[in-house]
DNA sequence: TACTGCGTTTAGTAATTACTAAACGTTCTA
DNA sequence: TAGAACGTTTAGTAATTACTAAACGCAGTA
C-alpha cells in the first residue's frame, strides 16, 4: 500500500500541529513550521497560505514569532519584493534562542516576584505569627533554590554545542 | 516598611498563578498549589475555597490533576470525613512524575506520528518526485533524531536523585 | 429511614485565545 | 502620479478553555 507524497506531508503537518498545541503554541504555528520544514525551497507568504489554508494575516504574525524564536528565517530574492521563509533545521539552535527569549518574558518577572517575597522575609519586614513566618520562610527559600537549579540546568543546555546523542550519553554517564 | 504575612502570601500566590499560566496550566491551579505550599498544615477543600476564592467544583478537579502530577498529596484524619491536601515539597519528585505522566499523553502519540511518517518513507511506500522525496526523508529523519535526543535527556533528568546545584554543576563540568 | 456533610459531576457562562476578512501603508512600476 | 503587489494592523468572530452554580450520590449519624 503506497501513499502520495502530498498526503504524507499533510499527515506530518497534522502531527506537528498537535505537538505545537501541546507546548502551548497555536496549532497553526506548528502547521506553518511543518510546511516550511518539508519544503526544499523557501516559501512566500502566499505560498504558505496555499499550503496551510490559513489567512495571510494570521501567517504574517505567526511567522514573525517563529522567526523571533529562531525556528524560521526570513530571506529575500533580489528583484523580488516578496519575503521568503525557510525553516531552521538545526533544532538545537532554536532551543537556544527560545530559552533566551524566555528570559525577557513575563515568566521571569513572575519568578522574580518569588525572590522578592524571599527578600522581604529575610529583611524581617513581615509581621505575623512567629512559627508560621518561619515555616513560610523555609518554603519560599526552598522554592527559590529550585528555580536556581532549573536556571543552572538551562544554562547547561545552552552551553551544549548540539543536542546529539553523544552529549546526552555523556550526561547520563556522569549521573551514574 | 513592613508587610502583613497574609499580604505576603497573597503576593506569592499571585506569582505562582502567573507561572502556572506560563506553563500552560490554569492559573487557578497555581493558586491552589501556592496556598497549600505555604500552609503548615494540610487543608480541606473548603479551606482552599476560603483561601483562593475558587469554587469547590473547580478545586475538586484541579486538585486531582495536581495529585496526578505528584504536586500535592491527599490525606485524611481519622474520624473526619474530609479530605486534606498538602503540597509536595520535593519538587524534583514532582518533575519526575510529571515527565512520566507525559508519556501517556497525546504528546507521545503526536511524536509517534512522526516516526510513522519516517517508516513509510523507509519502506519506499511513498510515491512522488524523486528529489523531493529524498529531501523530505532527510528532514523527517533529522526531526526524529532530535526527538530521540530529547527523550534521552528526559531520561537523564529522571535518573537524577535530586536537582540540586551539585548535580547541575556536575553536568556543567562534563560539557566543558 | 430521613438528614447532614462531604466530594464529584454536569450543564451552562465567562474569559481567553486563535483566527478571518478587510482596510491600510509602503514600495515599486508604468 | 496612479496602480498594483506586497506585508501589517485592526476589528470582529469562532473556538477553546477555565470557571461557576447547582444537582447529585454516597457515606455516616440521629
Amino acid at each position: 500500500m503506497t501513499t502520495k507524497l502530498t498526503q504524507l506531508k499533510q499527515d506530518f503537518t497534522e502531527g506537528l500541529s498537535q505537538i505545537s498545541r501541546f507546548w502551548g503554541f497555536p496549532k497553526g504555528m506548528g502547521a506553518i513550521f511543518a510546511v516550511l520544514y518539508l519544503s526544499p525551497t523557501p516559501l512566500s507568504l502566499d505560498e504558505i497560505v496555499q499550503e496551510t489554508g490559513l489567512t495571510k494575516g494570521a501567517i504574517s504574525t505567526e511567522v514573525r514569532t517563529l522567526a523571533r524564536m529562531g525556528l524560521v528565517h526570513r530571506s529575500s530574492k533580489l528583484a523580488d519584493r516578496k519575503d521568503y521563509y525557510e525553516a531552521e533545521d538545526d533544532f538545537y539552535k532554536s532551543i537556544r534562542s527560545i530559552l533566551k527569549e524566555r528570559q525577557n518574558s513575563e515568566f521571569d518577572s513572575a519568578v522574580r516576584s518569588v525572590s522578592e517575597t524571599l527578600e522581604k522575609l529575610e529583611a524581617g519586614a513581615v509581621t505575623g505569627d512567629e512559627a508560621e513566618l518561619d515555616f513560610v520562610y523555609k518554603r519560599v527559600q526552598a522554592l527559590q533554590e529550585f528555580f536556581n537549579a532549573i536556571d543552572g540546568l538551562t544554562k547547561a543546555v545552552i552551553k551544549l554545542e548540539s543536542l546529539g546523542m553523544t552529549n546526552v550519553t555523556k550526561i547520563l554517564s556522569v549521573l551514574k
